[in-house]
RNA sequence: GGGCCUCUAGCUCAUCAGGUAGAGCAUCGGACUUUUAAUCCGACGGGCAGGGUUCGAGUCCCUGGGGGCCCA
């Protein structure tokens, strides 16, 4: 007893009131300085700065300096302060600027009065220095310093000069420290851009024109990947981002151009990973009168000259191996490289596939069973450049067939390192074989299919030349070139998760974010991509203002469906008085009116039975074990206390009745569930996060219910809004309801 | 989606068994006219979030979040 009294003071407030100051102290020194700066008269961030000379291009002017020697060679040359060496009345300083680094040599005799002034100056400033070039007594070339302007003030440190920023992630969300920091981020940068210019040129050298086609597109087509989708207001249409520029390409071929390129970004809604960006940028290049082996013989040269241009070879070293990339390359069919793996290609595909652990669909065609093969088995052992000849026909949906042999088209991959770098095939150019092929895949109604692109089709029959089509992948070739294991490397800045905006858990974090709400509005004003959900707001604005915001902040976040359950729910809500007029001059037709029944007494069941409410439905509300706030429910017709899970199944919930369970108490919400498992809900919905849900499905399955009775159970409850306050959390649950209700696409029972 | 790993000061890393968290760089104060990862003396500064176990948690457990790698 006598001993807490002296502790918990101290501690309790060294954390509270020190820490966020301390945290703080590197960037509040910095302002201070800036502040001094600009209480002396001084411009910490000037409009411009005169240079001579970069950098980099001193040294080669003065070849013969000595160590000790001066010259009359006077420079202006601006950069960023990366190093700063005090020696009394002497000092040296790091400047680098896009071309190189020098050595600044500062003197105070020199400098008289000016020396003082070098106290301004911080690692991580832009600054500019006048002087004359000299070569120390050690032999380092310098700028003897006679004048310098702070041109920015950098506000923040810079990464550690020896270690620089090593943590990954750091070095993608903050690439400008990772190219400020790390040479080797720059030079792959560097690599990047003289690899898409040279192959810029050599195509343009061999008579191709580049054009820019489509990325957003009414129908996604030319590749099997799941595309991303958007819409576009003004024609009130959906779009897709393009997953390739194929069949726009072709289009321009139909039109007689006879060699076209586009170097551009292509988007593909699938995961991340070393060698996947969602978004990446692709060069597709068509050839009139050209087959693929055309078109390998294009890559082969493409390849081995942008490595001749950038890496000064055509062996280049990927992580600890050498790859040749001399032409010409190796060539091999699909199916025999499947066959020299080991596997009977001839034989039972499902049973071979069985044999080497590659997990299939036995239904699959023999086409697709050997693609798997082949990508599970043999791909990533390819080192070495390699034409992957002939891909079977189920899987091959734009190449033409094998001229020879009816099962392939004429379509290889050229696989590097492992990696499918590069693709090319004999276009297909008989409109009716397209369109078979289009629906053979359609039918399949796998997400990555093709749609079929009926204005693609039409522009076929006007007749595409015989024509040779490739594709490469810049990232990955640049992964090559740069020796670089990850795309994230190649790509400067690559998707990530954002850092802010993170969700919180939402019943501690119900307060503040009630408080914060006007804030929210206002950063939602100043973004200018919401414009799309103006009507909505104004819709919801007119029946809840306070609940506007958390609806437009959410609304990036809503697919279709649930934006038009949204909506639905915010025009019900708008229409609200009406409703409620007409139930309660009508109190003997309740079967009309939707039943809503909210379990718990939550700032979750509150803002539901009042949103309920004024949605038009009956609300009540089973108070259960944790009832202490019964008395200020507003917007229930009814509150009666449930203190155990079958006192709510007394109040007899039934088909036109949604029930959503938000008490406090998980124990008691899973009991009520299973209380009111054989019920004829439609709805029920319980509030529980994500493992405990999880957790509670499989105690469901235990206890015997039925697919369909299970299937109405929603845990977590609501639209995945990332709803954060209780308010928000209820919008999600009455959106979730309302689409089920008006059987919104895809929120179906099951 | 599954598995493994990871998150400690502005940065790079320690803290081997749960017992008042250390260093270097950076920053701040001081010394220093040829340094260049300058040096020397002194100072400031920290455990991803939330729970739990415990007399006591950076360390063990759970939930959540970010990231990496592998698999699907």
């Amino acid at each position: 007893m006598s001993e807490t009294p002296e502790i918990t003071p101290s501690t309790d407030r060294a954390p509270d009131d020190q820490a966020p100051e301390h945290a703080a102290d590197v960037l509040k020194a910095r302002r201070a300085k800036l502040q001094a700066l600009q209480a002396a008269g001084e411009d910490a961030f000037k409009v411009k700065f005169e240079r001579t000379h970069l950098i980099g291009d001193i040294p080669a002017l003065v070849p013969n300096l000595e160590p000790g020697g001066e010259t009359k060679l006077h420079v202006r040359v601006g950069g960023r302060l990366m190093a700063f060496r005090r020696q009394g009345k002497l000092v040296f300083a790091d400047l680098v600027d896009a071309s190189g680094r020098i050595q600044l040599l500062a003197q105070a005799n020199r400098l008289g009065e000016r020396f003082n002034r070098l106290d301004d100056l911080d690692i991580g400033d832009w600054v500019g220095v006048w002087g004359s070039v000299i070569r120390t007594k050690r032999g380092e070339l310098s700028v003897a310093v006679e004048g310098f302007d702070i041109l920015t003030k950098g506000l923040r440190p810079l990464p550690e000069k020896w270690h620089g920023l090593k943590d990954v992630e750091g070095r993608y969300r903050q690439r400008y420290l990772d190219l400020i920091a790390n040479p080797e981020a720059r030079a792959v940068m560097q690599t990047r851009s003289a690899a898409i210019a040279f192959i810029r040129s050599w195509l343009m050298d061999r008579g191709f024109i580049e054009v820019e086609t489509p990325m957003l597109q009414p129908v996604h087509g030319g590749a099997l990947a799941k595309p991303f989708s958007t819409y576009h207001e003004a024609l009130n249409m959906h779009l897709y981002l393009r997953v390739a520029p194929e069949l726009y390409l072709k289009r321009l071929v139909v039109g007689g151009v006879e060699r076209v390129f586009e170097i551009n970004r292509n988007f593909r809604n699938e995961g991340v990973s070393v060698r996947h960006n969602p978004e990446f940028t692709m060069l597709e290049a068509y050839q009139a009168f050209a087959d693929y082996h055309d078109m390998a013989e294009l890559l082969e040269g493409l390849v081995s000259e942008a490595s001749l241009a950038t890496t000064g070879g055509m062996k280049v070293p990927y992580q600890g191996d050498t790859l040749d990339l001399t032409p010409p390359f190796r060539r091999a069919r699909l199916v025999d490289l499947v066959r020299e793996d080991g596997v009977d290609v001839e034989g039972d595909l499902v049973a071979e596939c069985d044999r080497l652990g590659v997990k299939v669909d036995p239904g699959w065609p023999w086409g697709k069973l050997l693609l798997e093969l082949y990508e599970k088995k043999v791909e990533r052992n390819l080192m070495q450049p390699t034409f992957v000849m002939d891909y079977p026909k189920e899987v091959s949906p734009l190449a033409r067939t094998h001229r020879s042999d009816p099962r392939f088209t004429e379509h290889l991959d050229l696989v590097v390192a492992g990696m499918e770098v590069g693709v090319a095939y004999s276009e297909l150019t008989d409109p009716i074989d397209q369109r078979r092929r289009f629906e053979a895949q359609s039918e399949d109604r796998d997400h990555e299919a093709h749609q079929v692109d009926e204005d693609f089709l039409k522009a076929l029959e006007y007749g595409m030349p015989p024509t040779g089509g490739l594709g490469f992948g810049i990232d990955r070739f640049l992964m090559v070139l740069a020796d670089q294991p990850s795309i994230r490397e190649v790509i400067l800045f690559p998707a990530m998760r954002p850092e802010e905006g993170v969700p919180q858990q939402a019943e501690g974090k119900a307060e503040t974010a009630s408080k914060d709400k006007p804030a929210i509005i206002e950063e939602l004003k100043a973004a200018d991509d919401l414009k799309a959900a103006d009507d909505l707001k104004a819709a919801i604005q007119s029946a809840i203002p306070e609940l506007a915001a958390a609806v437009v902040a959410a609304m990036p976040e809503i697919g279709t469906a649930g934006r038009r359950a949204a909506d639905s729910a915010a025009r019900r809500a708008a229409g609200a008085p009406s409703a409620k007029a007409d139930h309660r001059t009508a109190p003997h037709s309740p079967e009309q009116i939707p039943q809503l029944l909210v379990v718990g007494t939550g700032k979750v069941a509150s803002a539901l039975a009042c949103l309920g409410e004024r949605s038009g439905f009956h609300v009540r509300v089973a108070a259960g074990p944790d009832a202490y706030s019964v008395g200020e429910f507003e917007g229930a017709d009814e509150v009666i206390v449930t203190p155990e899970p079958h006192d709510v199944e007394a109040l007899r919930p039934d088909a036109s009745t949604y029930v959503a369970i938000c008490s406090e108490v998980n124990e008691f919400a899973e009991e009520v569930l299973q209380t009111l498992m054989p019920s004829e809900v439609p709805y029920l919905g319980v509030m529980l996060k994500k493992g405990k849900a999880a957790a509670a499905f499989k105690r469901l399955g235990k206890l015997g219910f039925d697919e369909q009775k299970i299937s109405r159970v929603h845990m977590p409850i609501g639209l995945a809004l990332r709803s954060q306050s209780p308010e928000e959390i209820a919008i999600s649950i009455l959106a979730e309801i309302v689409a089920i209700r008006r059987g919104a696409e895809g929120y179906g029972a099951g």
